[in-house]
DNA sequence: ATGGCTGAGCTACTCAGA
């Protein structure tokens, strides 16, 4: 089974470079993030024609998910956690490996910068209230898969200059101590288990030519149970959309289960 | 380099992103 996580910067303006990538690597599902448009203008039938299900929680410019499969997806859910600012940032739903109920988490962390002022504080308490939410949703299913763009550098080797982000919202040591939190409750970051000292990334600014000098970042994660590592196949960061014309300034992670 | 690019909403320019 092929999952894989994209930050895609608008579903509307890359339906075509989406598209073209589903073509070219066949996920089951597709979790997307910042599909920054409602559910009444998201491109359903695009997913549809090509063989695909839609499930989506928008937003009108700003933020929204979904989650895209091949097969129908049971318990959709947008209320993982009360957002204190009704801002559509997680869509959840359960799936089957073998004899395994996987319960699918889709994110869409805050930025939070600048720091020290209300963004910040949304990013810390909106955290909290994950963590807290993913403690309790572990005492009814210990096979969960937490994936998207979770807007956290977790390690200095995870960016392409530190010093300029230990003070950002993406770096500061009191936000990578909540991933760090996160992962304690008996998670791997699937990427940095099977790579343990690669750079690599997932995201490059747009501007100050920051692709084609390698300026980025890796803030796109997949967490997995340490109970499915069984079931582990590969994980991949596929740079190849990041290089195409009209770009998300993201790129795909790639996990494929067995 | 606390914004040099990009997208949404809208149709001039702001907000947001990381």
């Amino acid at each position: 089974m092929k999952i894989i996580s994209w930050n895609v910067n608008s579903v509307r303006a890359r339906i075509n470079n989406i598209l073209n990538y589903i073509k070219d690597e066949n996920p089951d599902i597709l979790l997307l993030q910042e599909i920054k448009t409602q559910d009444q203008t998201f491109p359903y039938d695009s997913f549809k024609e090509i063989g695909y299900f839609s499930y989506v929680f928008g937003q009108k410019s700003y933020n929204g998910v979904a989650i895209i499969s091949k097969n129908k997806i049971n318990k959709i859910s947008k209320e993982f956690i009360k957002d204190n600012l009704n801002q559509s940032r997680i869509i959840t739903g359960e799936i089957f490996l073998q004899n395994k109920n996987i319960t699918l988490i889709n994110i869409y962390v805050p930025n939070g910068n600048p720091v020290n002022t209300e963004k910040y504080d949304y990013k810390k308490e909106w955290l909290k209230k994950f963590i807290n939410n993913i403690k309790k949703k572990l005492k009814q299913n210990s096979n969960l898969i937490i994936a998207g763009d979770f807007n956290i550098i977790p390690e200095e080797l995870d960016v392409f200059d530190f010093k300029r982000y230990e003070d950002d919202a993406l770096g500061r040591l009191e936000i990578r101590k909540k991933y760090r939190e996160l992962l304690n409750l008996g998670f791997e970051d699937i990427y940095r288990f099977k790579n343990k000292k690669k750079c690599e990334y997932t995201f490059w600014d747009y501007f100050a030519g920051s692709w084609q000098k390698n300026y980025g970042m890796r803030i796109d994660h997949f967490l997995i149970s340490k109970n499915l590592l069984e079931h582990f196949f590969s994980i991949k960061i596929n740079k190849k959309p990041r290089s195409k014309p009209k770009p998300s300034d993201h790129t795909p992670i790639e996990l494929v289960l067995n």
